[in-house]
DNA sequence: GGCCGTTTTCGTTGGAAAACGGCCTGCACCAACC
């Protein structure tokens, strides 16, 4: 609050509940001007205007929001109470920003304060499925330069970079809290056959305390869950984007309400539910990465209390997520737009580039963002495109999808760090605090690796009169239901060099981040790749890495 | 990237094996229609 109050752009990373809507709430009141909020679901704008609305306060700033949900009338007077002050806030979709009327509007109000709230759909969304995410800085600046406050409850620290340069924050300050929720659970369970997979997740769900969710890679694959829980007499619905929206509410209010026990869900499922009471997410597939898996579970166990985070594993199942991470325009479609924007040589309304190559608009904003950051295409104030420099269409093609296939790495990288928390043999809680760049000493006493270690050692303790327990029957207990391996020695040569935060240069990769450090291996981000992991010894006995002394990450206010 | 159902291929003129094609998440907005 201090930093927005002060004028600083400000990035803020807080688990749901801390308090987030705070941090602009109350410098609204403080700072001349109205206050936008972009929002990414009508549902959550809606929620948002209400709970604003419901203060006690005799004075306190309503809320208004402008959408494609609500009808001409309410959105004529939205606009007049923003205009009048009668309204503090402005709810919209990055979509209503991409209209030159609307930014426009905005701009004569002379909004003081430019909110993102749910900031990661800037680098989760903003690439192929809602590309206006990316224009956000462009529209920040066309409103004057308000000062921008980026919210979010799940940013690891590519994530926390992307937000800050594509909304074109300056010096922003950087407040992340712990991501640490020791009251979850977490557990793998592998499978090689995936009917065995689908038995283990219903009769997991069936016995877990309710109420929770279940997530699937597929409708359809919902759809099915949902019936056999239903079969076994547990109230259970799906979720997903295919459905009604009137179906979708229902199914949506019921579980807020407490009427039900179990969501079957797809991703759709998930934004704005703060519910405190789930007792357990399961994941009936691997998602596409630790960012999804971690916002995933953290819907449980909000209120404190013990809740679990179970992830039903098959590594057959990382290729679908590869294949949902592949999507990214080609090269052709990437030369179409250039040779539009350059054969004119003048600015060009986006309406008239849609009408030569035939694009969606989505898909057109997409191809303008990559040819945009690959210094090719600018867009003016007004929104057309123009040229930049007189590079070649071709070549700028080729930059920009080399820039795709950049990002398409960085994807990759994420899938593959979903196998390496569901195959680390390590604590689970330091692998995915490692993830989001904060250092955990392990053991964490409540994964399955570091209960298993715990009984392990427990066992030698107690004598060896007993008899080993079985592990089907450690299964069966939630505990792994194979061995897992543990070297009991001292610490490796190379431990403790490679911490987490530092700089390191690889022969091929190049430069990267490390970003956690196991007992075997590192994980490092780099630059060009994206995210790999490394076997210490490897790293150690070939040289593989040499450390980068002087560069120095972003400071970062932790708590 | 992998699964599944269907078609094609080879030539042991039945049927196995290979090849092929379709499928697979997420939202806002807007125009057309009832």
């Amino acid at each position: 609050m201090e930093q927005v109050l002060h004028g600083r752009d400000t990035l803020v990373v807080m688990p749901t509940g801390a308090g987030k809507s705070a941090v602009y709430q109350v410098p609204a009141v403080l700072l001349p001007g109205p206050t936008v909020v972009v929002s990414p679901l009508i549902a959550l704008q809606r929620d948002q205007v209400e709970g604003l609305s419901e203060s006690e306060a005799p004075d306190a700033p309503t809320a208004v929001a402008v959408n494609s949900a609500q009808g001409a009338g309410e959105t004529a007077e939205a606009w007049r109470a923003v205009r009048e002050g009668d309204a503090e806030y402005l709810l919209l979709s990055p979509e209503q920003l991409a209209k030159d009327e609307v930014v426009e509007r905005l701009a004569r109000t002379g909004p003081s304060l430019f909110v993102v709230d749910e900031a990661q759909c800037v680098s989760s969304w903003g690439h192929d499925f809602r590309p206006d995410y990316l224009r956000l800085g462009h529209v920040a600046r066309r409103l004057g330069r308000p000062t921008v406050l980026a919210l979010t409850a799940t940013a690891a620290p590519p994530v926390r970079e992307e937000i800050v340069e594509r909304l074109g924050m300056e010096r922003p300050a950087r407040i992340v809290a712990g991501f640490d929720r020791p009251n979850l659970r977490l557990e793998v369970r592998s499978f090689l056959d995936e009917a065995e997979k689908r038995r283990a997740v219903v009769e997991r769900a069936a016995a877990e305390a309710k109420p929770g969710i279940v997530y699937t890679a597929t409708r359809r694959e919902a759809e099915e869950y949902a019936e056999q829980l239903a079969e076994l007499g547990l109230s259970a619905v799906a979720y997903h984007a295919g459905l009604r929206s009137a179906e979708r509410s229902r199914a949506h209010e019921a579980f807020l309400d407490g009427g039900l026990d179990v969501v079957v869900a797809t991703s759709a499922f998930g934004m704005g539910i703060d519910k405190p009471d789930v007792r357990f997410v399961l994941h009936a597939s691997v998602p596409g990465s630790p960012d999804a898996y971690y916002q995933e579970i953290g819907r449980a166990g909000r209120d404190g209390a013990p809740a679990s985070a179970v992830l039903h594993y098959r590594s057959e199942d990382l290729g679908l997520q590869k294949f949902f991470s592949s999507g990214r325009p080609d090269t052709g479609t990437l030369a179409d737009v250039a040779e539009a924007v350059y054969g004119r040589g003048a600015p060009l309304p986006a309406s008239r580039v849609r009408e030569r190559t035939g694009l969606s608009a989505s898909r057109l904003t997409a191809a303008v963002n990559l040819l945009e950051e690959a210094g090719a295409v600018a867009v003016t104030p007004d929104g057309e495109l123009v040229p930049t420099g007189d590079a070649d269409p071709e070549e700028a093609a080729d930059r920009a999808a080399e820039l795709a296939e950049a990002r398409h790495r960085l994807e990759r990288s994420r899938v593959e760090m979903m196998r390496g928390y569901a195959e680390t043999t390590g604590c689970r809680r330091r692998f995915l605090l490692g993830y989001f760049g904060e250092e955990y000493e392990p053991p964490c006493g409540n994964c399955d690796n570091c209960l298993a270690a715990e009984e392990e050692r427990n066992r030698a303790r107690d004598g060896e009169g007993r008899e080993p327990e079985r592990y089907e029957e450690r299964g069966a207990r939630g505990l792994p239901d194979r061995p897992v391996p543990r070297v009991e020695e001292g610490p490796r040569p190379g431990a403790g060099r490679f911490r987490a935060g530092a700089r390191v240069r690889h022969r091929e990769w190049g430069e990267g981040l490390v970003m956690s450090e196991e007992e075997d291996r590192i994980t490092v981000l780099f630059d060009t790749v994206g995210y790999r992991t490394l076997s210490l010894d490897a790293v150690v006995g070939q040289g593989l890495l040499a450390l980068d002394e002087e560069a120095e990450g972003p400071d970062e206010e932790g708590r």
